[in-house]
DNA sequence: TCCGTGACTTACATGATTGTAAGTAGGGCG
DNA sequence: CGCCCTACTTACAATCATGTAAGTCACGGA
């Protein structure tokens, strides 16, 4: 094969760099981005990296607003997918997300981020997406209510609010968490979990409603 | 007051050296403990520090090590002086514990150190406590149950671990989360969120267990 | 009183990390 | 073909962080 390019792409080496350094991210946080590893492994000479970022402050940015991105978009393409099949399957959903936030390290960057002062969920898609999820399932529930008393739009909202944090929870703490628990803590183990917190939060979003005991203070 | 000691008191500057460490650990992560920051805090030259602790990392294990267990100390002391009032009360407990996790930068820890891979929850005490809040609530939720189906064991262990996951999913994401599902990020709100989910819980502890539908595969 | 020890200090060595300077090589284009 | 731009390279400078060496000083006991 003709001549060897040694010139492989252009753009090849920057998406690399951008790739080895989100993989440090996730795994050790933002302060084991380092130059020179990040450039060894791609296998370039660390003024490479400088030389498309400009500084490691620079790489940095330009790392977490792609994971960011990611992120967003696998998250909004996991829940739109599970929606769009009209049927509502908590678990099969719960299983999605969890797999979006676990599989592909999510979880632990979206830690890493909230620890270190960012805000990555502040997106409008995100909130949009979110919204449109709560609308949904108040609309199912308010449809099933026929007669009864119709569950109010927060509880709804805290619901998917619930399930966000304790698959969130899971994925970052999930090991841990279970041991301490007493629990094996075997990967079926916690799809177990998640397969009861489903069953659990169905049940709840079809139940009636109880008459909220009057808070007063 | 004699003679000024300029000796002034043996151990002092050691807990205050622990003291700013940990202060940064809970901030930023272990990453963040420099010697010369952490002396400069102290009012120290940082070789002092190495004499106390040997070398950074000593430093590092020591300040986990003390975190770790006033994190312990603290829970415990939280779960107990609320089980111990006789009647359960989930939301007064859920604000206990809320509180030791948020307010202490306890969760932050907790999140830096699970994400750094320790795991800050392997520990006798805190699982023979977890143990005991599982047998507690149990006994009394089979004891309401007389006649009707009884709830399975892991069900009740479930209910606690989602506590668990929850609480700290919101004392790290709260904030975050929160304003991406549309709520007002405020800490009535959030103290809300946990008043409903105790509520949630309360309730699935004394409803009657609906029969699981068989899984095959 | 004298000595040892613990709690430091200043000065320095070392290695890691980021950043700069200057030069090279290939590819597209007028 | 010659030029320029991009994508690098090697060599070097600067800074920072950890760790070491050696000395000082107060206190407490023999």
């Amino acid at each position: 094969m003709g001549a060897r390019r040694s010139r492989p792409e252009p753009g090849r080496a920057r998406d690399a760099i951008l790739e080895a350094a989100e993989k440090r991210l996730r795994e050790a946080g933002p302060g084991a981005i380092r130059l020179q590893d990040v450039a060894a492994e791609v296998g370039v000479s660390h003024p490479a990296v400088l030389h498309h970022f400009g500084s490691r402050e620079g790489l940095v940015r330009a790392v977490v607003e792609r994971a960011v991105h990611t992120l967003q978009q696998d998250l909004a393409r996991a829940l739109a997918g599970q929606l769009e099949k009209g049927r509502a399957d908590g678990a099969a959903l719960f299983e999605r997300v969890f797999r979006v936030l676990s599989d592909e390290g999510h979880a632990r960057l979206l830690a890493w981020l909230l620890l270190s002062g960012e805000d990555p969920l502040a997106n409008d898609a995100l909130r949009a997406g979110w919204a449109g999820i709560a609308e949904v399932t108040h609309a199912m529930r308010v449809a099933k209510a026929k007669g009864r008393r119709k569950p109010s739009y927060e509880d709804t909202r805290f619901t998917i609010l619930l399930s966000a944090l304790a698959l969130f929870g899971q994925a970052i703490a999930g090991r841990a968490t279970f041991a301490a628990a007493g629990f094996e803590p075997t990967a079926d183990m916690e799809r177990r979990f998640r397969e009861w917190l489903a069953a659990l939060l169905a049940r709840h979003l079809e139940e009636e409603p109880r008459p909220s005991r009057a808070r007063q203070a």
